[in-house]
DNA sequence: AATTATACTTTTTTT
DNA sequence: AAGTATAATT
């Protein structure tokens, strides 16, 4: 059986000349594989080789003549998570990847949409909202219908549309049960029209219209399903409703013929139930496809035993798991190193000095990496980094086709696809400024809503001075798109960017070179999407489909050349390239993260660090309402959902973890009293090595601590170092609050400092917030972490020290 | 029209 | 604290 056995490391390996692709799986992974072509479930580990299954999969499925190109379809949820299945892919199998559906759900549905337009009743061209777009139409939809928009947030009227579109619910379907929802429905409705007459469409829409298409026209129906016999599906668990709707669909009822859903997921990884995600998908998928086939991959080849022990201790303590254990054939390796810190400063300290030593001993610095369970930690960190000089990067913020320079440019190229896209309208008609100010263009906006048509439209209504500057920019706008017709994509945006002004604006602004130089990488993104997405000379032609006799196939495409550039279903006519490349733009919103390349310490959310490995792992900010954050304690749901992303977290290091937290933080500006984090309750002690005192208390008493070495004239940081392991430096004077001092100097008499560990006979393990009154009246606030903050009267409860 | 003041918020995120 | 969004000022 040695045939079947992976490198101890995990890593593919590709047998030379022609042996089997199935070489370097194990046996639950090639059982996984080689399935027969019925519906299955794969319940895989993290770093249990899901991927490598899913590509190979798809690989034996056409070297053993299964399928055809044409027949698969593989959904993922990012675009990162496809391309890396096509590079993969394209390494296992010399075909042509690209006449495969694979692809995120929203760019196969743009696919769909592009092929069958006309069916859909969008115009061709149709171009797609990012959230922000839809922010902004939302907000025009609620200012038109005259509402308040402190009754009608706009940010929850988006939430409430995109959520009706995820389970299925036109503004029709939406259950009406007080005068509220009946508002909300009717904006809905007007935003459904708005954007229809705008030729939009939202990301929910995407998805939602395809499986409207599909579910309503029954040859359209019967020609997808016959010709997907394998549908491939990852990050299951992630699904909502209306995906788990859509993939029933193009699924079809069971049958004989051998059509298949092939499902990855992770239950124990589903930490987007926030977003709609569904875990419940998996069972209802396992029962209403009449699974028969449930394959558990549960050998990890990543991480070390105590690392993996950590991970199954923690998770065995949530209900309704379709059960799984990791396990590894590594060894032990090393402990968990947990971590005490007096501060978020002395946090970031410790984790500054020991990813020094780490990378001292050989560690590159892009192993290493810090996870937090919000953004706003990532701070203290970032400055400890930054002032000792160690490069970092940290992800998240700002994508590049989301940054406002970009957003603008995109805009005027929007406007010479389609001039009727109000939000672009909006967004570029004055700037840069050109004369028409609010009062214009709500003069425009009143005639467009009353005559329900575009802004475009409507502009020859408006007489005067802005009636004329409005002019001058349907000109501009008119000019650019004759003058730039049947130009290259580059020199297209190259026009537009000095017709518009956008660059000489931003030459005159102070900040505006980053901008300029976001602006020419804009070129360069289109020229890449030219390049890769063969929009050259024989984009056009294109093979037909050879699939199956449905009553459309003769029309139907099998092979297309991307994903952005679907021709139209009957005619073969492909959109423009300045279309298909606004398209991109919308779907695939670029990078996130600045400085790339180096080789830098990685800082992230557990929630971004999903999916990734490192060396090394650092879970830091691990107190009691950050993780668990404090808004997920209400229900046992949102602990679970606590519980999963803390076992994310643990699971993407391969050697070494550390899990951090301190007994003060600053959030918000103000500081915060912290237990440690319940999850420490959950993990195996044999596992965990204490690098400071276990017990000694949370609340060990940071301003005490702080105002003994404030009068001795030393920094707090070498009081606390002295007698404790970790490898301490001094660092400069720590940002304690004044008032904190304060408060420690002003307690006497009950013997009770804020900052201070108690414990209470009922409430267990608490650190004093406030202290106040005196004698009999005298009062504190504990902050008892799970069982929340109590205010308790010294003279009744009993508190003693834990010091 | 541009600059400046004030109020407000803040879990996690992809498409 | 810090950043954004709206209001008020020049």
């Amino acid at each position: 059986m040695t045939e079947f056995e992976a490198g101890a490391d995990g890593a593919v390996r590709h047998p030379a000349g022609g042996e089997s692709l199935l070489r370097a799986l194990n046996p639950e992974q090639l059982a996984a594989v080689t399935l027969p072509a019925e519906p299955a479930l794969i319940l895989a580990g993290a770093g249990s080789g899901k991927t490598r299954v899913l590509t190979t999969r798809i690989a034996w499925l056409m070297q053993t003549g299964q399928v055809s190109p044409g027949g698969v379809m593989a959904v993922t949820f990012t675009n990162k998570a496809a391309k890396e299945m096509l590079t993969r892919l394209g390494a296992m199998l010399p075909v042509n990847v690209r006449g495969m559906w694979i692809g995120t759900f929203h760019g196969l549905c743009n696919r769909f949409l592009r092929a069958h337009w006309k069916m859909a009743a969008l115009p061709q061209s149709f171009q797609i909202l990012d959230s922000g777009d839809q922010l902004s139409a939302v907000k025009r939809v609620i200012k038109a219908m005259n509402l308040d928009e402190e009754r009608f947030v706009p940010k929850q009227v988006t939430w409430f549309i995109a959520g009706s579109k995820e389970e299925g619910l036109r503004p029709k379907d939406v259950e009406i049960r007080d005068g509220q929802t009946q508002k909300l429905v009717e904006v809905y409705q007007a935003y459904e029209d708005q954007c229809q007459r705008e030729g939009v469409v939202d990301f929910a829409e995407l998805m939602l219209r395809t499986f409207e298409l599909m579910r309503d026209h029954a040859a359209l129906r019967d020609h997808y399903q016959r010709r997907f016999r394998h549908i491939l599906v990852d990050e299951f668990q992630d699904t909502n409703r209306l995906q788990y709707a859509w993939l029933k669909m193009f699924a079809g009822p069971p049958r004989e013929d051998g059509g298949a859903v092939f499902a990855v997921g992770d239950d124990d990884q589903s930490i987007y139930a926030f977003r709609g995600a569904q875990v419940s998908n998996m069972a209802d998928f396992e029962r209403e496809f009449r699974v028969k086939h449930l394959i558990k991959l549960e050998r990890n080849y990543r991480s070390f035993g105590n690392i993996l022990d950590s991970a199954n201790h923690l998770i065995s303590h949530n209900t309704h798991r379709l059960g799984k254990n990791l396990r590894t054939e590594a060894g032990p390796g090393e402990p968990v190193r947990v971590q005490e810190s007096a501060s978020d400063y002395n946090e970031a300290q410790w984790l500054l000095e020991e990813a020094q030593q780490l990378h001292r001993s050989g560690m590159p610095r892009r192993e290493i990496s810090v996870l937090y369970r919000s953004n706003a930690q990532s701070r203290v960190i970032e400055s400890a980094l930054f002032n000792a000089g160690v490069p970092y990067r940290v992800y998240g913020g700002l994508r590049f086709f989301e940054r406002a320079e970009v957003k603008h440019a995109l805009a005027y190229l929007r406007l010479i696809e389609n001039p009727n896209d109000d939000t672009s309208y909006l967004r570029v008609v004055n700037f840069p400024t050109r004369g028409i100010g609010a009062r214009t263009l709500e003069q425009l906006q009143d005639v467009a809503r009353t005559s329900g048509r575009s802004l475009w439209q409507s502009a020859s209504a408006i007489s005067g001075k802005g009636g004329a500057n409005l002019a001058a920019f349907h000109a501009l706008i008119d000019k650019l798109r004759a003058t730039t017709h049947g130009l290259t994509l580059r020199e297209i945006i190259e026009q537009m960017l000095q017709a518009s002004g956008l660059i000489d604006f931003y030459r005159t602004e102070k900040e505006g070179a980053d901008r300029i130089e976001n602006l020419e990488e804009l070129v360069n993104a289109a020229e890449a999407f030219v390049t890769q997405e063969g929009f050259g000379k024989d984009a056009v032609a294109l093979p037909v489909d050879e699939q199956g006799p449905g009553t459309l196939s003769a029309g139907l495409p099998a092979a297309v050349a991307d994903v952005d550039v679907t021709p139209d279903a009957e005619t073969g006519e492909i959109i423009s390239p300045l279309a298909a490349f606004l398209t991109h733009a919308a779907l695939e919103a670029g990078d996130n993260q600045a400085q790339a390349g180096q080789d830098a310490v990685q800082l992230m959310t557990v929630h971004s660090a999903k999916g990734l490995e490192f060396d090394a792992v650092f879970i830091t900010g691990l107190e009691e309402g950050l993780f668990p954050h404090e808004n997920s304690l209400s229900d046992a749901d949102g602990l679970e959902e606590e519980r999963r992303l803390m076992y994310v977290a643990i699971t993407r290091a391969r050697q070494r973890l550390y899990l951090s937290f301190s007994q003060t933080r600053m959030l918000h500006g103000q500081t915060r009293y912290n237990v440690k984090s319940r999850f420490f309750d959950e993990l195996p002690d044999g596992a965990l090595k204490w690098l400071t005192p276990r017990n000694q208390g949370f609340g060990s008493g940071y301003a005490r601590d702080y105002q003994a070495a404030w009068q001795r004239g030393s920094g707090l940081g070498s009081m606390v170092g002295a007698g404790r392991q970790s490898a301490w430096q001094p660092p400069a004077a720590p940002p304690v609050p004044a008032r904190m001092v304060e408060a420690a100097a002003k307690q006497a008499g009950h013997g009770l400092r804020v900052g201070q560990g108690v414990f209470h006979n009922k409430f267990g393990e608490g650190v004093v917030v406030t202290l106040e009154g005196t004698g009999a009246d005298a009062r504190a606030q504990v902050h008892f972490g799970r069982h929340g903050t109590k205010w308790l009267a010294l003279s009744v409860a009993k508190l003693t020290p834990t010091e």
